[in-house]
DNA sequence: GGCGGGATCATCCAAACGATTGACCCGGGA
DNA sequence: TCCCGGGTCAATCGTTTGGATGATCCCGCC
């Protein structure tokens, strides 16, 4: 089998250190590199190729302190010529993140806290090409499949983060130029749809499931 | 300098075998043990003093997916005989959060996204009896020693964290079990204090104060 | 051409919320 | 000792919100 060569990418030193430690046991891997974000993670990518060293697997957490996120590095990534695998690895587990993850081009998706065997499976899966599911991610997919009444219209979503900034109604009408009337049936759709009967738990849910960033972020 | 012995408590192996590896290239520090949440670590607090090989620190994430959590598992620590020190390391900077880990007898509170070497530092710190606090976490309580008029009391950040989830005012009396006429009150003085008029406002700016963690995370 | 879903608006009513005022208890510091 | 701040509770009143119902318009699709 041929030896797979990593990229970290991972704003944790911690994590990074964790990482590292634990594809060093195991055989045919090796981690080339390391990055704290985006941005290093691409310019490492391409200083290892003109060296021809090039990355098979890009181990990428989503949530990134400062510089380029996950999401956007991945679709970068994946821009390139012979581009590498990105397996997406996060603590985060909300449909948002997965499917920016995969639109984005992610071949993969595992939770930190799975067993170093299931990492171990996840890059040797990743690294020929086919898809890497930690089993609660693959769960949570088959029931948004399942279940497609959930999904929020634009103008919903607009409303939602109006109302996540702590505006009125009346405020949100202002704001939309529609009448406060409207803005109600907007928010009772969004209320039956994310299953609540309030604003403060719509944005909590809506928060959960990032469908919205948080409030004031 | 004495040997330092470590435990770390973590749910996600991929932290706790970072840890491991960055400690392990620490001179006088050594990891007796790890666990995966609180209960864990109890027992294992035990077993090693049984050993006579008892703990000196205990690094302690606050975020246990499963089990005890941290906070709970501080307090239930620092009440032992001869209790060992314990340092958080989380990836969460809330006003909230740390409130809770001092109260519960933390001596430091570090994040994890620290390079290394403040990491031994912190440990070293701790060993001592001395706090350890990351740069992020003094200046944030600086801010609020200089701005007390914005300090908001334990029992209010409490509060607000049940606001957060979507409770009415009604729901959160009961959490709390305390009469609605209380929270009410609660409420006109956390407003007051975030200079906001209502619970969605009071929730976004307590999310982009760091107050509280986003809704739902 | 009809049908359905999204967006718009309106009215009515009950419940929840926010503002105000006033009060009591307790513990710690001046 | 007294005072102050935090936490507790109550009553009142006006405003906001949420629930129910119904209606119009427009667009894409069968």
């Amino acid at each position: 089998m041929k030896h797979i060569r990593i990229l970290l990418v991972d704003d944790h030193p911690v994590v990074r250190a964790g990482l590292r430690a634990m594809l060093s046991d195991f055989e045919g891997v090796s981690v080339a590199a390391e990055a704290a974000d985006g941005d290093t993670a691409l310019k490492e990518l391409k200083r290892l190729k003109a060296l021809d060293e090039a990355v098979d697997v890009v181990l990428m957490d989503l949530q990134m302190g400062a510089g380029m996120d996950g999401v956007t590095a991945t679709t970068r990534i994946r821009l390139l010529e012979e581009a590498p695998q990105v397996l997406i690895l996060t603590t985060y587990d909300t449909d948002a993140d997965i499917l920016a993850a995969v639109e984005a081009g992610a071949c993969g998706y595992m939770l930190k806290d799975a067993p170093p065997e299931q990492i171990r499976q996840a890059v040797q899966a990743a690294a020929a090409g086919q898809t890497a599911l930690a089993p609660k991610i693959a769960a949570l997919l088959m029931n948004r499949v399942a279940n497609p009444a959930a999904a929020l219209t634009p103008r919903e979503i607009q409303l939602l983060e109006l109302l996540a900034t702590g505006l009125s109604n009346r405020a949100i009408a202002k704001e939309t130029f529609i009448s406060e009337a409207t803005v109600k049936t907007h928010l009772v759709h969004i209320y039956e749809k994310l299953g609540v009967d309030n604003r403060t738990a719509a944005i909590s849910v809506a928060t959960q499931r990032r469908i919205i960033r948080a409030p004031g972020q």
